[in-house]
DNA sequence: GTCATTGCAAACAATTTGCATCGAC
DNA sequence: GTCGATGCAAATTGTTTGCAATGAC
C-alpha cells in the first residue's frame, strides 16, 4: 500500500466512524509509512516533532491506537514494557527474531508454523484471532562475534 | 520440583552469587510454588503481605527478578503492560492461548512447532535462547457463548 | 456553529532506585 | 563486624486522561 493510498483509506475509516482527518493524523500516518522499521510511540513523537505538523505525545498515542484499531499498523510489545509499531503493507504476516545483544529485529515467516497453530487452535475449539511468535537469542552476526552466551531459561 | 527442593536450589544459586537467603526471599519462593497460576508482581505482593514474612513491593520485584534470572520462574507479559510470572516445575516448556473475552490462559505445547522454530533459527544462523508464542482469540467456552467477534488484526 | 481534536499538564500503572537501617553469615 | 537485603518513599518510564481552547466539516 502506498502512503497516499493509506492516507485515503485512513480518511475513509475515520469518516465512517464520524471522526475527522487532521494535520497531526496525516503527519503521523505518513511518518509511519516513511520508516520500514519498528518504532515506539516515543520515536514517532520525535519524528513528527521535527515536522511542522508535529503532534503532541498525547496525540501520537491517540493516533497510534486508531491506526492499530483500523488495521494500518500492528503493535507488539518488546518484552520490556514498550509497545512497538510497524505498518502493514499488505505483506503476509510475519514473526520476529530479536537479538539480545544488538537489539536487531529480524522478521521471518513460516507457513508451516502458522498452519500448525491453526490446526492446534481448531483442535481445542479456540477461535484464533491473532498470534505473536517471538524468538529471542543472538542474531547471526552477534553469534559469530561470540556474543551468544547460552543462558538457558527453561530449567 | 517440590517447594523444598526449589528452596534448596535457590539458596545454592544465591550463595554462588555471594547473595543471601532471607525470610522474604523464602516467602516469595514458597508463594510462587503454592500457586499453579500465572501471577503479577502485585498479586505476589498481596499474597506475601498476608504472611508474616511479607516483603515490600520493592523486595517482591527484586526477588522475582532473581527468580527469573536463576530459572525458577519464567516471565511473560500480558500484552497490557504487566509482567506475569509462573514457576517452572521441570515440565516441558509450553506456550499460551489467551482468551480476549474472559482472559483465561490456556497452556499448550507442540513439539512440531518447537522443532520448526529450531530449524528455522538454525537455518539463518540465529542462536535461539528462548521463545514466546502467544495465540490470542476466544477460548472454546467463550466461542460457544458467541463472544468471538472475529476482529482481524492483520490487514 | 457543532462536535471532534489537540495540547498541556496532571494522573496513572508498573517498575526501579537512593539511602538509611537491618540482618545474614 | 561486614556487606548484602530491606523498607520506604521518591523517581522513572510508558501511557492515559480531564479540560479548556482550537479546528474540521
Amino acid at each position: 500500500m502506498t502512503p497516499e493510498k493509506a492516507l485515503e483509506r485512513f480518511e475513509t475509516f475515520l469518516r465512517t466512524k464520524g471522526l475527522r482527518m487532521t494535520g497531526p493524523r496525516r503527519g503521523i500516518l505518513q511518518a509511519a509509512w516513511s520508516s520500514h522499521e519498528h518504532f515506539s510511540a516515543d520515536q514517532m513523537f520525535e519524528q513528527v516533532s521535527a515536522l511542522k505538523l508535529g503532534a503532541s505525545r498525547a496525540t501520537v498515542y491517540r493516533t497510534l491506537s486508531l491506526l492499530v484499531e483500523s488495521g494500518f499498523l500492528s503493535s507488539m510489545n518488546n518484552g520490556r514494557g514498550t509497545m512497538l509499531y510497524e505498518h502493514i503493507l499488505g505483506h503476509d504476516h510475519h514473526d520476529h527474531m530479536i537479538c539480545r545483544a544488538c537489539g536487531s529485529i529480524h522478521e521471518f515467516h513460516s507457513e508451516d508454523i502458522e498452519r500448525l497453530q491453526e490446526e492446534y487452535a481448531a483442535k481445542v475449539g479456540f477461535t484464533l484471532v491473532d498470534h505473536t511468535l517471538r524468538l529471542e537469542g543472538y542474531c547471526a552476526s552477534c553469534t559469530k562475534a561470540g556474543l551468544a552466551t547460552s543462558g538457558s531459561q527453561t530449567d
